[in-house]
DNA sequence: GCCAACGTTGGC
DNA sequence: GCCAACGTTGGC
């Protein structure tokens, strides 16, 4: 079992579109960058993510997990090189853990969402994960 | 809206 | 294969 964080611009795709579909989950299409595939290639189903929004008001919202692992992108057009994976809602967090209260943290200083800001899905060791959990005032 | 960090592209 | 120019992301 592998533990992840995903990153959404909200503008975009926020969490409550993600519960809305239910556990039919949606398709993570439209990364285009090397180092997210190549973490979303390793997926495996049942995997648990942290989703995040980004931009205004940042931070992680709930848990989604997976639930097909990686395909070919159809929105890449007749490019394959790049991949998704879909994930569906487990849990809402009681209360968002903003990405403030995640750098105030110190057994959260070594995330890759921190040391890589720009990174939209990112490895999370099983620590970093329960701790948020925690601070999310959720159990699974 | 600005800026830092980082990824990608293309000329050589 | 190097590096400058440019584009994009994301926090503030």
């Amino acid at each position: 079992m592998q533990y992840w964080l995903i990153k959404s611009d909200p503008d975009t795709w926020d969490w409550k579109d993600q519960v809305k579909v239910g556990t039919k989950g949606t398709s993570w299409d439209g990364v285009r960058n090397y180092q997210a595939r190549n973490n979303m290639v390793v997926m495996k189903k049942g995997d648990y993510c942290l989703f995040y929004h980004s931009q205004s008001d940042p931070g992680v919202q709930g848990v989604v997990k997976v639930i097909k692992e990686a395909y070919r992108d159809h929105t890449a057009d007749d490019d394959d090189r790049w991949k998704m994976v879909d994930v569906a809602v487990v849990k809402a967090f009681k209360k968002p853990v903003s990405l403030k209260e995640i750098k105030s943290k110190s057994g959260l200083k070594n995330m890759g969402l921190l040391k890589q800001g720009r990174l939209s899905v990112n490895p999370v060791t099983e620590k970093e994960f329960s701790i948020i959990l925690e601070l999310g005032g959720i159990k699974l």
